[in-house]
DNA sequence: GGCTACATTTCGCCT
DNA sequence: AGGCGAAGTGTAGCC
């Protein structure tokens, strides 16, 4: 890793045009070659940057960056402050947990905090344009469509109301009703479910992992 | 702007849990107090962060990193290899062109590329689910609603789609055909926006740029 | 402050 | 490789 202070203008020409006017910043050159262009503030996303794999040429003050699909980032260096290099190594990577697999895990081992009676078919059930992420059989016959999100949005009422519409229409499984299971379900997506027939769970992540076995979570 | 290079291991406890096994890796402090743990690969996204506004607290060879909602970072120190300050100032910031907002620009000033016979009623229609990126009127007398993405995908339809049963039941406008208009339209975006009357375009920047006085387009 | 939509989204999974 | 959904998404714009 490459760690240059620079007084410099960037110019990156691809999926779209930029520019950075000349200032100071830091250009960290990664050993994967890619380049982030980072300033003082923002957060993490840089000011501009090249994903790898991408090839880094520099020829007087000028650093040209290019990838295969043709987008480019040209560097005019202006001034060096500094500039140094340290050997990393591999990083051993990121473990996760809390994501929204893990709430559906949850709420596919505990079916009655969505409703009384349910008896899982299965998880991620496939269908043409996409998994299910809970399919159950209720007490009454019917089947029911479980669409898991940490928030549920707008988008997910959508999401769920085409895989009913499609899920209706095998008689095997018909009638088929809706369910958003999420920790937080936003006012006007209760409202386009609730319009749509279709019920809202509010699901607590904490509570669904203390009714689990602690010992499987441990890592 | 700090940079650190250490070995270190990281944990976040937030939105969700992770940890970052000891290895040695770039600790970014900016300015803003954000805090960001890159190692020599990946991409631009650090591999875990903490975003502004936050506070850092160093003490002996532990930091902690909390943001006001209570999500922390903790890095463990095991062996500091470099540690540099660098003062930056304030950057400019990026100028773009080729975004999704000049492309709508773009349209709404040559109509004639969507279809012929059109008059721009306005960009941005404000409906009670969102804005309409260009309403005009049709020489037949309707009403003709067109979302504009550089990338049309299936939720593009999706959201049009919710436009069209809104605007359809407004007896002044209705009725109002949809128009999907992009650089790139998905195969599949194309197969449900024809099942559902809505017709595609295929749009083309450079072509559209050219049409325009080029004095206006240039930064 | 809430909500919507965009992003050079990136990332990861699965077909 | 391409499609699709999730993200600790971040960010800007509008109401």
């Amino acid at each position: 890793m490459r760690l240059v202070i620079a007084t410099c203008e960037v110019d990156y020409a691809g999926r779209l045009s930029a520019h950075l006017p000349k200032a100071t910043r830091l250009l960290l050159v990664k050993n994967d070659g890619s380049v982030l262009v980072h300033s003082d503030s923002g957060s993490y996303k840089p000011l501009n940057w090249m994903s790898p794999p991408c090839t880094l040429i520099e020829k007087d003050d000028q650093w040209t960056v290019k990838a295969k699909s043709g987008d480019s980032l040209i560097i005019t260096i202006h001034e060096i402050h500094s500039d140094t290099s340290h050997e990393l190594g591999i990083d051993p990577g990121l473990t996760k947990d809390g994501v929204e697999a893990h709430l559906q895990e949850l709420l596919a081992a505990h079916l009655d905090t969505i409703g009384p009676g349910l008896r899982l078919v299965r998880r991620e059930y496939p269908t043409p344009i996409g998994p299910v992420d809970i399919l159950a059989r209720s007490s009454e016959g019917g089947t029911v469509a479980v669409e898991v999100k940490r928030v549920v949005e707008i988008s997910a009422v959508e999401q769920l109301t085409r895989y009913l519409d499609l899920l209706n229409r095998d008689t095997k499984i018909a009638p088929v009703r809706g369910v958003l299971a999420g920790n937080v379900v936003k006012a006007q997506a209760r409202t386009l479910a609730t319009d749509r027939g279709i019920r809202c769970v509010v699901t607590d992540y904490d509570e669904l992992r203390g009714l689990t076995d602690p010992t499987e979570r441990l890592f």
